[in-house]
This record gives structure tokens, sequence and C-alpha cells, in this order.
DNA sequence: ATAGAACATTGACATGGATCAAGACTGGGT
DNA sequence: ACCCAGTCTTGATCCATGTCAATGTTCTAT
């Protein structure tokens, strides 16, 4: 029953899509393993990472950023808060969240970051990461040296305001989860939540109404401002009300005019 | 016993300031008002709003960017949410809110912004102003036209990387908002928001022990996921534990220290 | 000076979600 | 195949904060 988007996530994953890029490029071998050269022209998640309408001769400038492709396995950081910010990374494949903690150690997750998304914005104000990238599953991300960022963004007028693009993108992000936060009720918060997922997940290909959660029970009410109780109580009750069905991280929609009644009961728009 | 910081205030507020340069600069007369020619160079935010460092010719080439600083009277906007996204707004002198509103009517204020700070940022993701900036006193902004500030950064290295640091200092100050919102206590929220005022205040040369609220009980409670009645109990509870006096919208902080510890209760740094 | 509106304080009470606790399920490692 | 740690669910109880209501205070306009 929650088998097609599992399915959907590993055609995402890996190199099989763009291995399967009608464009033949040059191919190497090192250290054993053949690679196809890193190129943003070559990425099937272009129209996410960077801007779109360039001309060959943009492509070819922006092509020179990403030069290295890590890979970061499920559990393991990113970056973590009180590096030093050399690049953001854009997502190439995997599930991230990012953390920030106070202090006294508590912490709390600010986001959740898929394929296409970008990490590290925070680090640029104080030229110091402000907090934890985690991987929650095996990812790989382009790493985008943040100099040679600005250097191209010089020259370069769509990337220049691309970035500025992605930088205000995530500041209205987060105007969204202050409202969450500030003053929905905890079904609210997890319905929002639900179509906030879901929705990303569909531009990306996927089905709009089945998706399995990277994270746990605990990492959604740290977003959620909630516990992790209270998290699994709404998955019940939504399941009892028969708008889900909650079969451990595997989530399917029933009804998602519901779910967006409940985030906006009085439905005037 | 609070009047240094509203003298303080008026000190900021108006021409005063820049009038009272050593400079003296071509005047001119519009309208029958004596004025100041309108630039960066000139102004005594600089620092706040400007990048640090910039030599004659990039000066000049950033002096060519303010062309208008209109007043914004108290309880008017400078923009709302869905007008079309011109430009970026310094404040030159006054304070601000932002509020964010959902469909249903349930606003919430995203910020308070005083003077050397910038407003609009959220609108550049989409072309479109996201949320609603309210004069909370009156006001004047300096007019930054967004596709001129683009053109000027391209060649201004300094400027570029200085609307970089603006926009990724704003995420990080909304990740602490989250942290407020997601994780603290009515008590610690308050004692957060005097102590992130104050600071703010200090830097611009104010008391860091007095301070004039331009904002209601109501907006602080939204900002803070709180209802205005428990901000009015916390403020009580602060001063009947003497840690600050309260006289309407006018507190004095008699422990900041204590404060401190109510947002980081055990004060291990 | 006065009236009215906006804002703030305080009390009494209700409640949503936190906390504490017990038990069940799942998946990865040996 | 099994165990163990991590994760999830559910119930019982408590408390911080919301809600409702009454009153007080300040500011503004006339």
């Amino acid at each position: 029953m929650f088998d097609s988007a599992t399915a959907t996530l590993s055609t995402l994953s890996g190199e099989n899509r763009s291995t399967g890029s009608s464009t033949v490029l040059p191919e190497k071998v090192e250290g054993g393993r053949a690679f196809v050269k890193i190129a943003c022209s070559n990425c099937s998640l272009r129209d996410l990472c960077m801007p779109v309408g360039m001309n060959a001769d943009e492509l070819a400038r922006v092509d020179e950023l990403v030069v290295k492709r890590p890979m970061v396995r499920r559990g393991s950081s990113l970056f973590r808060n009180g590096e030093k910010f050399l690049a953001l990374y854009a997502i190439r494949s995997g599930f991230f969240k990012t953390c920030v903690t106070t202090e006294d150690g508590r912490g709390q997750v600010t986001g959740f970051q898929m394929a296409g998304e970008i990490l590290g914005l925070d680090g640029i104000a104080g030229n110091l990461h402000t907090c934890d990238a985690i991987a929650l599953e095996d990812s790989e991300v382009c790493v985008l040296p943040f100099e040679r960022m600005e250097e191209i963004s010089r020259e370069v007028k769509l990337l220049q305001h691309h970035v500025h693009k992605i930088m205000s993108g995530e500041i209205v992000r987060e105007h969204g989860v202050m409202q969450l936060l500030g003053s929905m009720r905890a079904e609210e918060r997890l319905a929002a939540f639900l179509l906030n997922l879901v929705q990303r997940l569909h531009v990306r290909g996927f089905s709009s109404c089945d998706l399995v959660l990277r994270m746990t029970r605990e990492e959604i009410g740290s977003y959620l401002g909630l516990t992790l109780e209270t998290v699994s109580r709404m998955f019940s009750k939504f399941a009892d009300d028969g708008i889900i069905n909650v079969n451990q991280r595997h989530i399917h929609i029933r009804d998602a005019d519901a779910l967006q009644r409940i985030v906006n009961p009085h439905g005037c728009h």
C-alpha cells in the first residue's frame, strides 16, 4: 500500500537519473570507479537549485562552481554549529534536518530539507555555521564554495538574483514556521506539516498522497514545538478520523481537503 | 526616572544628527523646505545599513542608490502583503513591526525593526511583499530600489557581500525566534525579548537598562506566541521579583543577569 | 477639563498539551 | 533466529497558559 512513495524515492536517489540522461558526457575512471563529470548543466535537479533560462555561456560559468559531491551517511553531519562557513550545499539526493542548540543543551529542529534545497545559508552572516545539518538518510550534496559563488554571481545576473531569491524564500518559509509555532494548535501544526511535506515531494515527482517520513516523531515534535507523545496522538487522531492512514513512518493521505480545513478552519479563499 | 531612554531616542530621530555633521553639504530648497542631499556617505547610521571599509569610489556608487526618504506616520504601512516588491527599505529613524496574516485573518507579528535595520527582504522571493510593515512611531526610511541594488552589487563586492550578510542575519534571527516559540516558557520568552531589545538599543547608543516599548502588550504577545494577559502577568512577575521596574511602556532593567539566567537556566557559558 | 477609546492589569476558571509511566513494535547486528 | 536499542503508542495526571470578565489607567480629541 505504501510502496509507491518508496519506489519513487529510490528512483530519485543515487545516480540513476543523471546516467539516464540523453546527453553523452566525458567519462573518466578515478580510483577504479567510473563517474560522470560533475556539472549542473547535466543535473536533473538543475531547475530546483539553479536559475532557469541561462544561456550556454552562463551555464558554463556556473558549471565551474561545483567541484565536489560528497556523500553524507545517515546520522552524520554535513556541518555543525560553530564550524567555519566556506560553502553552501545543494542536496542532490537524500534528506536532512537542521537544528540549533542553546548553550544549556536544548536542541530544536529548524527545518527538514530534501533534494534540490540549499543548506548553510545561516553561515554567511557570521562566517560560522550556526546550526547542525544532519543527514536523515544516506545523502549526496553538491558543494558550492561561497566565494566562488559570489564571484560568479557578479558576472551572471540570473545567478545573483537566484541566490537572493533562495535566501528570501528561506525567510518567508521561516515566517510560516513562526506563524505555526506562534498561533496554531497541535493538530493544525501537524496538518500544516504534512501538507507542506507532501507538496514539496509532489513538486519532485512523488505521489501527493503517499509519503514516507524520514524523521522520528521526536524530530517532528521538535520542529513543531510539540512533544513526541502529542505528535503520536495527533497521528492517531487523524487516522481515527479517517483523514490519513498511519503505518509507522508510512503515511497515506486519504482526505487532503480535511487536512487543509484543519489548517485553515474558515476556508475563506 | 525613565527619561533617559526617551531623550536619547529623540536625539537619534529626525535630522538632528546629519545636520550636526561637520561635513558641509550642498543645500537646496524644494517646496519651501531646506534639505540636505540624501547620501549614505553622509549618514550617521551608515555603519548599520551599509558595509564598512568602502573606498571613495565605492561610496559614490552606493550614494546613487538612495533617492527617496519618505516619512511613514505612526500606524500607517510602509508596504503590505500582496503589494509588488520594488525596493528594500532601511529605517533611518523610528520603529516598525512586520506581521503576516493567514487567510482566515489571524495575524502574527514576525518582528520589530529599529533604525539601521532593513525591511522588505521577504518580497524578493516572489516579487511580492508577503507581510505588512507598520510604523509604530513616526518614521523615516531610505528607499533602496532593488534592481539598482543588484546592479551596484555586481560592481561593489563589499555591497554584494553585505546584502548576503543581511539576509543571512535575518535567517539566523528567525532561527532564534523559532527556538523561542518552540521550546521556551512564557517567562523565558519575555526575558529573551527584553534582552534582545535592550541589546539592539544599546548598539545604537541607548541605555542598556532603560527602554521604552514602542509596541502594545498585544503586539509583544503576538510576536512571542502568548496572549497579552500572559505578557502583562510576566511583566508584573518580573517587577515583583525585583528584576525590572515597569511603568506602562517604560521598562527599567534592574538585574540583567537575572533575566539572562531566566533565558538560560544553567548558565553554562 | 472631560469623555471616550485604547491599552493594561488582575482574578477566576478551563483546557490543551506536557509529563510520567508502561508496554508494544521494529529493524539492525550478531 | 534472536536480542537489544531505538522508536512508537496509549493512558493517567498535572500545570502553564489561554479564556473570560471586571476594573483601572493613559492618551487623544474636543
